[in-house]
DNA sequence: AACAAGACCTGTAAGC
DNA sequence: TGCTTACAGGTCTTGT
């Protein structure tokens, strides 16, 4: 799924397909549940309500009306797209028609996604929001010093450590291993063991990894779309991310691969230490 | 509190 | 051509 870049191309494509801030004219639920259930005053709340914007919050889309937000989270498999009519699919789990014509669908085939709503005020209370931890890309959050102090006495793997969204948000399986490789760590590395210094490349390679991925509009592999239906184009990009036993661009080792806390997990063995 | 493993789903690719 | 198995971008829940 959608790591942190794939869920901001998603948010950039649906605020450009909603720049005119469309009301919402029905909201059609495919099921009552995806993850899990949806509220079934969902539809009654936002029915009627204008959206003004479409903001992310680590892995999450919220979608802002005056009278609550849509809360999304793409799960393994999510996507957005407008839908024109004989596009419809089984896996659309929700319709959310506008007043200008056009139809926004909610595909999710493994249904990990999750559809909620928030009442106004209380995005700050949400269970699934509450205890996020820091968004990697505010400079003034996600600091080496704050990976160095919450990593003490943590006895994960530092990858494993970078993906627990209650440390740092967005961060998944693709990019904990491609951050690690171009932070020179390697990823089974006691995150009580990391340095300051490694600390500094971790928080910095992290960053540029997703920044980068975010220009390229995502990674693509399998079922990712953007909302505008274009693939993205990062996985030409992945230096080690399913690439075990193919060279490292840089040493020409053979890139290796583990489970780590139960996700593949991919690195060289002579770059990283 | 921290950690590991299990659970939730469907689709696809690989192996026989 | 089937049938079976393994695996996939996440994260909540359960058990130690």
């Amino acid at each position: 799924m959608p790591e942190l870049p794939e869920v901001e191309t998603t948010r950039s494509g649906l605020e450009s397909l909603l720049h005119d801030h469309p009301v919402i004219k029905k909201v059609r639920l495919m099921r009552g549940d995806i993850r899990f259930k949806i509220p079934k005053n969902l539809p009654k709340q936002l029915e009627g309500q204008k959206i003004v914007g479409v903001r992310r919050r680590a892995k999450y889309l919220l979608f802002d009306t005056a009278n609550g937000i849509l809360l999304n989270h793409l799960g393994m498999t999510g996507s957005w797209r407008m839908v024109e009519p004989g596009d419809e699919d089984k896996h659309d789990h929700c319709y959310i028609e506008l007043e200008n014509g056009k139809r926004l669908a909610f595909r999710d085939p493994r249904r990990f996604g999750v559809i909620d709503l928030i009442q106004p005020g209380g995005e700050a209370k949400h269970k699934l929001l509450k205890n996020l931890g820091v968004e990697p890309l505010d400079e003034t959050a996600w600091t080496s010093d704050y990976l160095f102090q919450r990593s003490r006495k943590r006895k994960v793997a530092i990858k494993v450590f970078i993906m627990n969204q209650v440390v740092v948000v967005g961060i998944g399986n693709i990019y904990a291993s491609e951050a690690l490789y171009r932070a020179q760590v390697k990823p089974q590395k006691l995150a009580s063991k990391v340095t300051r210094e490694e600390c500094e490349r971790i928080v910095k390679s992290s960053r540029e990894i997703l920044q980068h991925a975010i220009k390229a509009g995502g990674s693509s592999i399998r079922d990712y779309k953007q909302a505008s239906g274009e693939s993205g184009g990062f996985q030409l990009l992945h230096k080690v991310y399913d690439r075990e036993n193919q060279e490292c661009p840089v040493c020409l080792s053979k890139i290796r691969a583990k489970v780590l806390g139960g996700r593949s997990t991919y690195w060289c063995p002579i770059c990283q230490k």
